[in-house]
DNA sequence: CTGTTAGCGCCTTCAC
DNA sequence: GTGAAGGCGCTAACAG
């Protein structure tokens, strides 16, 4: 026989009690003599006994787990936010299913139906790039599965946001850069249809302003900041022969950046300091050089995970967003080796 | 009313025809008649109907759902074979259950439980470095589900195995600094307890030894492969003054000890050449001197996929393992910017 | 403390 | 082509 197919009924044959209260057994209810319980636990284990989730989660209506849904896995920035997930989760009795929308919102829509035929208490989300609209998480609020939005807000209903201050992220980079002598910082920035990349613009310009610096239109580029754009941008700015501080809003053109500007003799960051969004800890044990914005990735992973939970036992919870800081990390810039 | 409780009984109802019709409309039973078919389909989407799976799978006693156990989804490598899981199981109908094992034997144990009781219908699992003692799987098996192990192979009963030639890979490595006229080839090793580790070094015996090169057990390091260890390593070879080429069994070593060498006024590869195992999409831009062994991450996770859904879905399928090769990927290796 | 009964939502024989 | 009936495995009243 089957080991893994045994059910409380074989348990209760072979002892002669009651399916029922095999079942109270199992779920440590304080109903059983201690006796039976001990009998019913041992018997349990010795035919291999393995509760099927499937047929409890239909008949309490509960499947005590969280959806989590995450544009890709394979960032750094969104596989830590996962262990904050997982780390609150399961200290609470939740199980967590990970999806990947690969920023697609055909796929993002496909996930939400199978969260929601598997019928999870909650969702965990940052919604794909291409996602404007949001009917299709009605279907999830509608069955009264609380959502929580994390790391990209949404005005859906009156769900939870859980999002970073990259204004104030980017202000005390920018200040950063001017209280280390810097002039003339350039900035790095991402497409301004982006909210998050016009907040950090937002952010440099009025450190800018707080300390009485002028903003050059010339110093601000706009791109999708990847590897060849900060190559790119550090050779403009060598050219321009003034510039004495960049602060990107993303890590990969900053270390980029950084590269083209060592393998052209320019001393970092001495001669010119970066400061980059994003951390990845490869890059950062590369370049030591390099100053990065310290994201509360872990942290919004276990505060989401906190609110989500938080609705799922308490319907009537309040839906307050909360807005985490991001620290800088100024790392030794002395050759560390 | 909550549309998301709509059940097969509420259409039913509304629309006078007995509920195991709805069923096997939804199901697109060629047993209903189109006309009634239609009539049911648009019903259920008026309601918002959302099929319950977990009463689905409980009757039908199928889940159509593989599990998949990873050390730690942040690896490159491995949300890649992920990336190969997802695609490979979406295509023919399943879903995939995600969960990291973060290299913790306990935490692994727990998540095969939660598994079994949710009666997935297979696994894919990459153990963590922990385990050693398999009896935890077997609760699986006795179900009935298959299981597949990927990356790090295991002998239980007859599972399948999906791995890389990690022989072959070195050998090409090593091979491949030599044809580039490398006489004196450190290898950077890594923990010899592990099968994956020995048979990197096995690779680079065989190679030497066929182009009649000596094996100096002087330049074989063996350590954690960390940041520190390649810098160390690189520092202890400079003092030598005779290595012309390194193998290293890991990219983080390798990354680490060509930052040293350059910064130290090596010329890499002119001087040191370069050969790293694993490679990471941000280093790759980063250190464009660094030849790479570009592993199949996403074709093991495709091949992983197609065997354990041919186990699933015919029970007596054969259990071969497969071994798939890797390709060494030599970059550009002048200054790119 | 333990047993009886009923049903979660769905699917699947078996009839007609 | 459709309806009736029963049960997947578990739990939650309600009794006793």
């Amino acid at each position: 026989m089957l080991k893994g197919k045994t059910t409380i009924h074989d348990i209760s044959k072979a002892l002669g009690i009651d399916s029922s209260t095999v079942s109270r057994a199992l779920n440590n209810s304080p109903r059983v003599s201690n006796t039976t319980k001990a009998k019913i636990i041992a018997k349990a284990e010795e035919l291999g006994y393995q509760r099927n989730s499937l047929a409890s989660n239909l008949r309490t209506n509960k499947t005590h787990t969280i959806g989590v849904v995450v544009p890709r896995i394979s960032r750094n920035f969104f596989s830590t936010v996962i262990s904050g997930i997982e780390e609150t989760a399961y200290e609470k009795g939740y199980n967590v299913l990970i999806c990947q929308s690969l920023e697609s919102l055909e796929r993002e829509k496909k996930i939400i139906n199978t969260l929601v035929s598997n019928r999870v208490d909650g969702l965990l989300i940052s919604i794909s790039m291409q996602t404007t609209s949001f009917q299709h998480f009605k279907p999830f609020s509608d069955y009264g599965a609380p959502i929580v939005f994390y790391d990209r807000p949404c005005n859906f209903e009156h769900c939870t946001n859980v999002t970073i201050d990259d204004f104030e992220a980017s202000f005390k980079a920018t200040e950063h850069l001017i209280l280390n002598g810097c002039k003339h910082i350039a900035h790095f920035g991402g497409p301004q249809a982006i909210t998050l990349y016009q907040n950090r613009k937002k952010g440099y310009i009025a450190a800018l302003k707080k300390h009485g610096l002028v903003f050059e239109d010339a110093l601000c580029f706009e791109n999708q900041l990847s590897a060849k754009d900060g190559a790119a941008m550090a050779k403009t700015i060598l050219k321009m022969d003034k510039v004495d501080g960049i602060y990107s809003a993303n890590d990969t053109a900053a270390i980029s950046a950084l590269r083209y500007l060592k393998n052209n003799g320019v001393a970092v960051p001495e001669d010119i300091a970066i400061v980059g969004f994003n951390n990845d800890p490869i890059s950062a044990v590369i370049e030591p050089a390099l100053t990065t914005i310290n994201q509360p990735d872990f942290e919004m992973g276990k505060q989401a995970t906190t609110r989500l939970i938080a609705h799922i036992e308490n319907k009537n919870g309040p839906t307050n967003s909360v807005i985490l800081s991001s620290e800088l990390l100024v790392r030794d810039s002395t050759k560390r080796f």
